[in-house]
DNA sequence: TCGTACACTGTACGTCGTACGCTGTACTAT
DNA sequence: ATAGTACAGCGTACGACGTACAGTGTACGA
């Protein structure tokens, strides 16, 4: 039990960075990133409010965390395999992730210094498309479009008010449909009715478009 | 000048919900959206704070005014082209209004009711989509696609700091490089080597990835 | 002249982030 | 044993926030 190294390891009861982010993170998904507030959680980890403040210099820089390890969470590609099955894993990994932590995409745009986790993915990512044969312009053309994609993805996902299928077909009708009057709007009607019908999940959706999106970047491998 | 027929138009002294929400948009665009508060919209309209609330019932209808005064930026899709053309001339629009207004993306997750402007875009959007041959739940598809392509690369063009070629140059070195070891970077910095010397520039890269997922949705015109 | 409606406002409450200065404890040097 | 130092944590206070509530004045129809 000698005191010294085990100095930086966060006793059961004592604070720590990684405590707080963490309990921030779970208090985001919780509450929605609106109900984060350092009291509530400073009181949730049973400290007063100010004492997050040796752990973290401000909200911000406890957002900034937040986000990455949110990227933490993140997979990375794994190796050995083509690249499109390689990025199909990690694209899909990043949007659960996202859906998940449904804050962090609205806080992504105010942030703009990437953090270490940031940093490491698109390494990851980068080297992934590299050894696939990307030249270095190409392969950063490539993560723009399947970063596009994923981010731009999850932001719509996040401002449905429905999950699954199921619960898509229940709104439909209730909320959607009336507010919807159908000489006005002619071809939303006509959506709305066949997604519907063909039991639009938005889980599927996404496979739907980044298997379009890979296999329009797969042209670019061997060019540039 | 009798006085019933002009009562909706905002004379040049009195408040309105438009002069409101134009007012709030332009203070966001000023100063963030952090930087909005009913406080001082107010009073750069010269009112009190209370005021506002005769023309919006609280901030948060405020801000979905804002978000659907946004979505009436963003030009329709023309009629009388093929429909690649139609789409990217409305993508491009789009990418530059959300250019303009860098706080609309981070607000978009958290509102989920549409507004009117949004539902007529949409609906614009879809028409065109039908008018050349995508069926019902190919335009779906296709709008799922398009949509978030353009809302992802805006938010990830929000979070650079620097929005031309000449600004990254002049970063690169001072600010990104220094961040990023080459020894556990590599891939990185091989990317920014490449873009500083291919002189990356933001507009180009949207439309390079667009015309990427036009041509991927091509085949879908057709099928289903 | 009165009444009523409406555009607008002042004050007040609870909550927020956080600056500042204070506690208590633990450990080192004497 | 004692004094000194460092640091984790806290209490209070300040200015700004959204907004409930109870006004105030002016315009206009009766």
């Amino acid at each position: 039990m000698s005191a010294k190294e085990q100095r930086q390891v966060p006793s059961d009861t004592g604070l720590s960075k990684q405590r707080v982010v963490l309990e921030a993170t779970r208090l985001a998904d919780r509450e929605g990133v609106g109900g984060l507030s350092m009291r509530r959680l400073a009181s949730t980890l049973g400290a007063g409010a100010m004492s997050l403040y040796h752990y973290v210099a401000s909200k911000d820089e406890l957002l900034d965390a937040m986000i990455d390890l949110v990227f933490d969470e993140i997979e990375l590609p794994p190796e050995g395999t083509d690249w499109q099955s390689a990025m199909r894993r990690r694209a899909v990994s990043a949007q659960q992730v996202l859906a998940r932590h449904p804050w962090a995409n609205g806080l992504m745009d105010s942030r703009t210094s990437p953090g270490p986790a940031n940093l490491r993915h698109h390494e990851a990512v980068t080297a992934c498309l590299r050894r696939a044969g990307f030249s270095p312009l190409m392969a950063t053309h490539a993560n723009w479009l399947l970063d596009s994609y994923v981010y731009g993805f999850a932001l719509q996902a996040a401002s449905l008010p429905f999950d699954t299928a199921d619960e898509l077909a229940e709104m439909a009708e209730d909320v959607y449909l009336p507010q919807l009057p159908p000489d006005e709007f002619p071809y939303l009607n006509e959506s709305a009715a066949a997604l519907v019908d063909a039991g639009f999940d938005p889980a599927e959706e996404f496979i739907f478009g980044l298997d379009l999106v890979l296999a329009a970047l797969e042209p670019l491998r061997t060019a540039g």
